[in-house]
RNA sequence: GGAGGGGUCGCAUAGUGGUCUAGUGCGGGCGCCUGCUAAGCGCUUACCCUGGGAAACUGGGGUCGAGGGUUCAAAUCCCUCCCCCUCCGCCA
């Protein structure tokens, strides 16, 4: 969420932020509510204070006054808390303010690729996609998964589903024992509250699945629960910045995107990731992006897969976002690159609306911190990476080198 | 799921309709005093919104888990919700 205050004197900086997004945030309604708001606080301030006065004395014509005065004062509270939550629920849906350095972009086909690293492996037969692979070693079931619990549902076994928790353990393990991260294990499902302050309520309801008897929410992602850990907090001079990383499952509605990635198991409505989540104070947030995206990389570097990384353009900048790299992974079976982690910085939006502030020093007031999010990575698309990265000729996978102390194996076959 | 108890300033507590402008202790900050460590004394101690001012600063409002309600007046009474504790039930 912007400040409200920024809004009302930088108005034209907002415009052209929505308008570099195509977003279509009500910013003219924001304003003259806002106004309308101030005008009416003031009025009900005025008989707030008339009242406070008032009720000091004890008699009968201070109670009639008093009478009055109950009535008018809540006639304008009434009216107040309709602007209030009127203006709340604006607010809550307009988008972050990118940075300078965000390329304008009409579409994603404007995002900048800023370096491509690693060579395509030279294949001396035709590599086939993930799922042929996956079907014929017998690690991929995509007809039980159907069978269980529908489209776009999968069920991993075997050396498939080692393959996917080895990749887990190795990031979790790289990003805590040499990145400086803190593990975390979260809840999968969290109050409302918590999705309005990562930014995913009110406005994308329609990707996110719910328990609606204990109105519990399906976590899209870890950074969710990483967000609002620090929730209505103060945290402590000299603490910051602080980083987790945290494994959880994903769950998403992916109605926005029907009939797109069926195939394989790209794009499904559960799915796995290591999450890397930063607190850090405002002037740092910028350098610790790019250390984000370093440690994502680093990954990408130790499998030894093809990657490149995407500086997105105002156009496909997520919402919370006010600047963010793609890092994606070459997939020689389906030949695209697969988008394996997204790292933004989202400054004070998140903070804002979550109230998630910090001291400096013991003596300062509490001011809002940043916060990022990464990918580290996300696992079905590094699983296929892999698959179809380290594919024989015979159909067997090899293992990566790093991969194969938790795999105990050298080849999947 | 059932029964009961509870949520007050960083922490611990007092407060059952007006004297609460929320008291006290601890902790924190500033200063004074003291020829060592210590003790003592004084002052201070949240956050949000909004108005005035170039600024230092200053006026007003709100916040006692959250939101409503009753009343001339609510930390205090009523309703809904959230969270914590104890016992019972169930359970990996």
């Amino acid at each position: 969420m912007l400040d409200l205050k920024f809004i009302r004197e930088n108005t034209d900086i907002v415009r052209q932020a929505i308008v570099n997004r195509h977003d279509k945030a009500p910013i003219d309604e924001i304003i003259s509510l806002d106004v309308a708001k101030r005008q009416k606080m003031a009025i009900v301030e005025r008989l707030r204070c008339e009242r406070k006065g008032l009720a000091k004395k004890q008699g009968t014509e201070s109670a009639e006054r008093g009478r009055e005065l109950r009535d008018s004062i809540k006639i304008f509270e009434d009216e107040l808390r309709e602007i209030d939550s009127r203006l709340e629920d604006l607010l809550l849906r307009v988008p972050n303010i990118p940075q300078d350095s965000v390329p304008i972009g009409k579409s994603e086909d404007d995002n900048i690729i800023i370096s491509t690293c690693g060579e395509p492996r030279k294949f001396d037969f035709k590599p086939a996609p993930h799922w042929e692979i996956g079907e014929k070693l017998g690690i991929i079931d995509f007809e039980r998964g159907v069978k269980l619990s529908g489209t776009r549902f999968y069920v991993l076994k075997g050396l498939g589903s080692r393959l996917q928790r080895s990749l887990i353990n190795f990031m979790l393990n790289l990003h805590t024992e040499d990145h400086g991260y803190y593990e975390a294990y979260l809840p999968y499902m969290v109050k409302k509250e918590c999705l309005i302050g990562s930014s995913n309520l009110p406005k994308f309801a329609d990707n996110l699945y719910r328990d609606i008897e204990e109105d519990l929410w399906l976590v899209p992602t870890a950074e969710v629960p990483l967000t609002n850990l620090h929730r209505d907090e103060v945290i402590l001079p000299g603490v910051l910045p602080i980083y987790y990383v945290a494994y959880t499952a994903c769950f998403r509605r992916e109605k926005m995107s029907a009939g797109k990635d069926t195939r394989g198991i790209k794009r499904g409505h559960q799915f796995d990731k290591v999450e890397m989540y930063k607190f850090t104070e405002p002037g740092n947030s910028n350098d610790e992006l790019e250390r984000m995206v370093d440690n994502a990389v680093d990954i990408c570097r130790k499998l030894e897969i093809p990657y490149r990384i995407k500086k997105l353009c105002t156009a496909d900048l997520s919402f919370a976002s006010t600047k963010t790299y793609d890092i994606e992974m070459w997939a020689p079976g389906c030949s695209e690159w697969l988008e394996v982690s997204s790292c933004s910085n989202c400054g004070d939006f998140q903070a804002r609306r979550a109230n998630i502030r910090y001291r400096p020093t013991l003596e300062s007031k509490p001011q809002l911190v940043h916060t990022l999010n990464g990918s580290g990575l996300a696992l079905p698309r590094v699983v296929i990476a892999v698959i179809e990265n380290y594919q024989q000729a015979d159909g067997s996978i090899s293992v990566p080198k790093v991969l194969q102390p938790y795999m105990d194996v050298k080849v999947i076959k």
